[in-house]
DNA sequence: GGTTACGGT
């Protein structure tokens, strides 16, 4: 016999016993232990340690009692009869129909818009996404993401190839494909998926026409963006802009002129300024109007008639890789931005860092954005 | 696309 390995996962064993003569399941004897429990003293995923045998596993048992007794009788005519399985098949499933127990064992394949992804130096990553369905027993919450979609976010633990492949591609806001994820119960009781093999794909907006899951994730995202009041896509304009305070806009981009944005903001890239040792200057509008948080830009002719209607945005850390890639006239959407009065730049400016996903062209063809479509009547 | 399946702060 070659080695014969059993793998289950920490602390989560269930049982049933199967009583030959009496013919059924049973628990052993009656006691009151409870049938079931919410763990994370209560707040967390549903366990019960009584496994719930099916059809094909009382058929199982009845044939290995057969064997058993003719191996008693010294008859080894027949052998087990192995358990009768189908072929495997994954499905593509929604997070609120997703659990530890959930056909097949747990397994299952998902699409999901990305919150937050945590590196850690372990090599395990956290990941928390959502599809805009229920995630009961999840237990999540971060200052990453408005605190009313907790109930709608999932944990998801990235092994191996997982975690290798995400550090690399994965920004919050962007939309996934993650195959073969697991649903588990971690230790400390609550709800969270676990994903060992690298594939996971990259989703554009675009990609909803052809992908009928992203599409009901778009349509669920809107639906759950007008009930709970906070459409990100729904962003605020240059003049509803306040000293000092997070915002998120869509602007053009023009020359040194960009936007803040805490939430979402849509605006035109006017001009991009670049100069080497320093760091790279957006200009941007959304032709909205709002001296005190506007930028100087002289008589530059990409300024021309925008006086008071123009941001600057200077770009550090990962967001200077924008300046290099962005079209001047394009519009684009900018989160959490602050505008805020620059000793050194001797005027109102952002400035933008982190690893973050901040600044993203935006899809003009989208027609569910009334901020944006208003602002294209302009361009 | 078939097969796997463990886990750690």
């Amino acid at each position: 016999m070659g080695n014969l390995v059993g793998y289950g996962q920490h602390n989560r064993l269930r049982w049933a016993a199967y009583s030959p003569s009496a013919g059924e399941i049973h628990y052993g004897p009656p006691n009151n232990a409870p049938k079931e429990e919410n763990l994370a003293d209560g707040f967390g995923a549903p366990f019960s340690p009584f496994y719930v045998a099916d059809e094909i596993d009382i058929q199982h048992c009845i044939s290995i009692s057969d064997w058993w007794r003719k191996l008693l009788a010294k008859d080894l005519s027949e052998s087990v009869v192995p358990i009768a399985k189908g072929p495997i098949k994954r499905l593509h499933r929604l997070i609120s129909e997703t659990g530890p127990n959930v056909y097949p064992s747990g397994f299952f394949d998902c699409t999901v818009e990305v919150l937050k992804l945590f590196i850690s130096d372990q090599g395990t990553h956290s990941l928390f996404v959502t599809d805009y369905t229920p995630s009961p027993g999840s237990g999540s919450s971060s200052k990453s993401w408005p605190a009313s979609l907790n109930e709608y976010v999932m944990q998801f633990e990235l092994w191996d190839e997982a975690a290798r492949v995400a550090e690399v591609i994965m920004k919050p806001g962007e939309y996934y494909k993650i195959n073969n994820a697991r649903m588990k119960i971690n230790n400390s009781g609550y709800m969270e998926g676990k994903v060992k093999e690298g594939k996971i794909t990259q989703l554009e907006e675009d990609d909803a026409e052809s992908d009928t899951h992203l599409k009901a994730l778009l349509r669920r995202k809107q639906e759950w963006n007008s009930k709970n009041n906070t459409d990100v896509d729904l962003f605020q304009l240059i003049q509803d802009a306040e000293m000092g305070k997070f915002f998120d806009c869509i602007v053009e981009v023009h020359c040194p002129f960009l936007f803040l944005t805490s939430f979402l903001t849509s605006m035109k890239l006017l001009h991009i300024e670049l100069k080497p040792y320093q760091m790279p200057r957006l200009y941007l509008t959304d032709y909205s109007g709002n001296s005190s948080v506007a930028a100087t830009c002289g008589d530059e002719f990409w300024a021309r008639g925008l006086e008071g209607r123009i941001i600057k945005i200077m770009l550090d850390e990962e967001q200077k890789h924008i300046a290099e890639s962005a079209t001047i006239g394009t519009v684009l959407s900018v989160r959490k931005l602050r505008l805020k009065n620059n000793a050194v730049e001797n005027g109102i400016c952002g400035i933008l860092g982190g690893g973050e996903k901040l600044i993203v062209p935006m899809n003009l063809n989208r027609i569910d954005n009334v901020r944006l479509q208003d602002l294209i009547r302009y361009v």
